[in-house]
DNA sequence: GTTATTCTACCTATTAATAGGTAGATAGAA
DNA sequence: TTCTATCTACCTATTAATAGGTAGAATAAC
């Protein structure tokens, strides 16, 4: 892992914990051993940080989606993987998901970060409702609105639920919500 | 209206806008035309003055739910009463509820202010819990799973909308996932 | 093949600005 | 007089960011 993959990495941790005004060079200098000006060479602004921050969760958490494609065709148990996802983010650290947390510190950010942030937003949203499409199409699952209406409620409530999740320290708050909300919407 | 209140008022709208750590004595100082120091001595810390925040916003929110229970008996309407207070709140401003804002914030506040949080959440969620008991008893409501589970996600989906909708600055965001929740719970 | 140059990836040292916070003076009200 | 609320005038710590320098690797010129 080179430096710049590893101050991202470190950052993104630091940005799902605490967010993005409470972090600063100095704590991610202090954890990998490299001086401030060394971060600003790689990453000339904390703005420039946030993006990439960004930029590279939105990248993964896509590829994840990929995989989940691959491994099954079954609508509900995608969206049941989804939700593992999202489970697998919060961790025993109950660590925010990088976007949401980025909505939260939205109004001090430049317009790069929020393409971004709404970028994973978009990502997460399109493939929900083409799992959605798919379900109902199956007869699997049963909702009355639009199924890129519904993905967008969808992500929204486990973005909601993550930060209830965090708000309590109780894991089973996101999971119990992931479960409650596919099975409201099965036939 | 006397100072300390004036400073809680303010406080409240910029944490809505920027979150804990993105606002300062001296914004607060700027908006009311009054020195830190003065900040000061009605709230010692900004530790104080985020679980005056809490408590207050807490104390407004409750009243708002008695005012909604005095206004109809309809579980339905109170729901869709209960989501005209969340877009509310978002207003033309995109305001994100105080308690989603200081939820994303918790790692880096302390006890007393966590114990605001979690208690405007259990607050809100036992009023849901309370209306959705009553809407099932009555046959408006139908939900597989605990009420006062459901109350839960039914909570948190709502603080997520709202941050989805503070993302794209869009309240049909927050405005459409409370109509279809509702939707959806109806037999 | 050697020399000259440029680039990479860091460093030390420092900046201007801002953060939250405090001590002590002061003016007016009870 | 004492209390309340505000002020002036600081302090210390931290913030993001910049300037200037350096060792060593890579590249280009001769």
């Amino acid at each position: 892992m080179n430096t710049a993959e590893h101050i991202i990495n470190t950052a993104t941790l630091l940005l799902q914990k605490n967010g993005f005004n409470a972090f600063s060079y100095h704590d991610i200098s202090r954890q990998i051993g490299i001086k401030t000006s060394s971060i600003h060479y790689h990453f000339p602004g904390k703005h420039d940080l946030g993006k990439s921050i960004m930029k590279n969760y939105r990248a993964l958490h896509n590829s994840e989606l990929k995989r989940i494609d691959s491994e099954s065709s079954n609508p509900v148990k995608k969206l049941q993987a989804f939700g593992e996802l999202f489970i697998c983010t919060l961790g025993d650290e109950f660590r925010m998901c990088p976007c949401g947390m980025l909505t939260t510190d939205i109004n001090t950010l430049p317009e790069p970060i929020k393409e971004e942030v709404q970028g994973f937003f978009t990502d997460s949203e399109a493939w929900l409702a083409s799992v959605l499409k798919t379900g109902i199409e199956q007869g699997l699952f049963s909702i009355e609105s639009n199924h890129n209406e519904f993905a967008k409620t969808l992500f929204a409530s486990f973005e909601g639920a993550m930060l209830s999740a965090r708000a309590f320290k109780d894991k089973a708050r996101l999971s119990k919500t992931i479960k409650q909300l596919i099975k409201l919407i099965q036939t």
